[in-house]
RNA sequence: GGGGCCGUAGCUCAAUUGGUUAGAGCAUCGGACUGUCGAUCCGAAGGUUGAGGGUUCGAGCCCCUUCGGCCUCGCCA
């Protein structure tokens, strides 16, 4: 059975070869006397002839071959005769004549068809994932995750990174995300969590005199899923000593370029653009940006206060803002469009209203002019400096939301995605990388009367604003720096804390005490006080990369063995009870079965 | 925890206002066929309409409950 070629890679240069080749019936077209069979393994499909003439033996177990039953078989490549090509396959000028052929395996009928299965319900796909991974499309997808890890291996091997494993049993730190348990049999009553990232073991490798770190590391994070997110996924995780932000970014940036280019044949062009987070802010009301297309948000606050618009002055008066952007072409949105989608549409996003100026042309035929009920409550001259404001045109269309700056960007920001998609404005096929740097240490947490790290706890301040953290810390920016691509962000990072006393300061400001600090992370901060160099990294989401490499709106595409949105395995049917004993072992009760024993005690 | 969409044959879908025996294409099974390549032609089989309950003379369709999938808000330091 020794295969000698791969049915995909045959072409005319193989001709009159004699070749062994191994794989599943793709389909068979039986004529009675002549078979063809589609033979396909991981390289793709080869046309494979059973000719009762040639060799009558394997043409009678040809008749008798099913679609995914799986073969090997030995036979002589030869050209296609004349107008027999098949243009759509790129082995089509040739075909392999068989004279000897063996049921390796017989297959079941599978319950979707492989050609077809793109269109298939996607719970029977995830259930026969086995079948759904044979199609051309998810492997080219899992080959580009291949590649992508292959790469980022050796790119981090040349430039002196040491990949280093880091505990999947580690402790539980309830800030963040929600953790997930596993009980210790020896120590009963006490758990074990799986990292939400190697953070602390990575800053503890840069103490350990490692210098430069790197891992392609399993996360885990229990957190509802979304399109892009699951509670299992993997970070390409890096760590470097004696470094500024600037050359954490810049060792990364040209790994994303080499990946780009190696896969995609895309240039990035190094370095990749910086943008402030506040920047960022102000014009497309995100930390992670589209620049794909234009249409930036406008502040019309000014304009707005001075307008006889209730709505528009008392939120500005109360410290608000008024916020828009102009969508060109928008005007031919039906007042139902705006009023009852586009209005629905930001509500989600907790807008509590959504206002609108159409651009037409003015009577007199000279101008412009704003149309809308709103268009009574602003002066000639403060519609001119609105339409001014957004450069707009004639068929354009200002929407606007009033609210506090955060809810007005919370809800702008989505608006002007889906209208840039919708629209026709953003270029499809292009990629635009920005970072965005000077992010907020902190910010206020309205609820809880303290501050939140933005980042992450260990993330140090920009040297210049040191001194603000005991005067001024809501306008503290960190030394933090996120990497996005088309509105997406793919990794993020920052310089660390690596002085005890600032490391102390924060955890002060975030109203962490001394005694909780210790008892979270007490073994790091000692570390902290051993000849820690100053250090910061960053982790990119590899499923997220993949995502876009492959040109996938789903995480599950990009993930062999993928959980569905209620975290069920469909494959293996995880999660599952476990046996009595288990739980005995490990000194659990479930709450079932407390239930049952508090029904017992009552009788 | 909230909102939205969906669930009919193995698969993808149809089924008039609530009305006869729930249909079609593909797949499957049987037969025919020497150049097909999404083969073709003839024939057959295939259904607890996700599950449970209700309204009705009558439910795939209306109502309630429930299970499952996807998208999303919250959540995701």
């Amino acid at each position: 059975m020794k295969r000698t070629h791969q049915c995909g890679l045959l072409r005319s240069e193989h001709v009159d070869q004699e070749v062994t080749l191994c794989g599943w019936v793709n389909s068979y077209r039986d004529h009675g006397n002549l078979v063809f069979v589609d033979l396909r393994d991981r390289s793709g499909l080869v046309q494979i002839v059973f000719d009762p003439e040639y060799n009558s033996q394997s043409h009678l177990q040809s008749r008798t071959l099913r679609c995914e039953w799986v073969i090997t078989c030995r036979g002589r490549v030869r050209p296609r005769g004349q107008g027999l090509e098949n243009p759509k396959l790129p082995t089509g000028q040739i075909e392999v004549i068989v004279d000897w052929m063996e049921l390796l395996n017989t297959a079941k009928t599978p319950p979707f068809d492989t050609d077809t299965a793109a269109q298939v319900n996607e719970e029977l796909r995830l259930s026969y994932r086995y079948i759904d991974l044979r199609r051309r499309s998810m492997q080219d997808r899992l080959r580009v995750r291949h590649r992508t890890a292959k790469i980022t291996r050796d790119y981090f091997d040349e430039q002196g990174f040491w990949e280093i494993e880091t505990p999947m049993l580690g402790k539980s730190t309830p800030e963040g995300a929600r953790d997930f348990l596993v009980p210790s049999r020896l120590y009963k009553g006490m758990f074990y969590a799986l990292p939400q990232s190697p953070q602390l073991f990575k800053q503890i490798l840069m103490v350990s005199g490692c210098e430069r770190y790197f891992q392609i590391v399993r996360c885990f994070r229990d957190e509802d899923p979304r399109a892009d997110r699951q509670a299992e996924f993997t970070q390409i995780d890096v760590e470097m000593s004696f470094v500024d932000a600037e050359d954490v970014m810049t060792v990364n940036e040209r790994l994303i370029a080499r990946i780009f280019k190696e896969i995609l044949d895309v240039d990035v062009s190094l370095p990749i653009l910086r943008m402030t987070y506040a920047q960022a802010m102000d014009e497309y009301g995100i930390d992670r940006p589209d620049l794909r297309f234009e249409m930036k948000l406008k502040d019309l606050s000014d304009i707005a206060k001075a307008s006889a618009f209730k709505v528009f002055t008392s939120v500005v008066e109360k410290g608000g803002v008024v916020k828009g952007l102009c969508a060109p072409g928008g005007a031919k949105f039906s007042r139902s469009d705006i009023e009852k989608t586009l209005t629905d549409f930001v509500a989600d996003f907790g807008a509590k209203g959504l206002s609108w100026f159409k651009i037409e042309p003015n009577q007199s035929g000279q101008g412009l002019e704003l149309k809308s009920n709103l268009a009574k409550f602003f002066t000639p001259a403060q519609q001119q400096e609105i339409l001014a404001r957004f450069h707009a045109g004639p068929d354009d269309l200002i929407l606007m939301v009033a609210d506090t700056r955060e809810a007005a960007n919370k809800a702008l920001a989505p608006l002007r995605v889906r209208l840039g998609k919708e629209l026709g404005l953003v270029r499809e096929g292009e990629y635009r990388f920005t970072w965005v740097v000077d992010f907020p240490l902190f910010e206020w947490n309205e609820n809880e009367k303290r501050f939140d790290s933005l980042h992450h706890p260990f993330t140090s301040p920009v040297p210049e604003d040191l001194g603000k953290l005991d005067s001024d810390p809501a306008h503290i920016r960190s030394q933090a720096y996120d990497l996005v691509v088309n509105g997406s962000e793919i990794g993020g990072g920052s310089i660390r804390i690596h002085d005890p006393k600032v490391q102390a300061k924060v955890f002060d400001l975030l109203k962490i005490t001394q005694k909780q600090a210790q008892e979270r992370f007490g073994f790091f901060l000692r570390a902290l006080e051993y000849g820690a160099p100053p250090h910061g990294g960053i982790a990119f989401g590899l499923d997220r990369l993949v995502m876009l490499l492959t040109k996938t709106e789903n995480i599950r595409d990009v993930i062999a063995f993928p959980k569905t949105q209620r975290g069920q395995c469909l494959l293996t049917e995880a999660p599952s009870e476990v046996d009595a004993s288990q739980l005995e072992e490990l000194n659990l009760r479930v709450q079932k079965h407390l239930h049952q024993v508090e029904k017992e005690r009552e009788l």
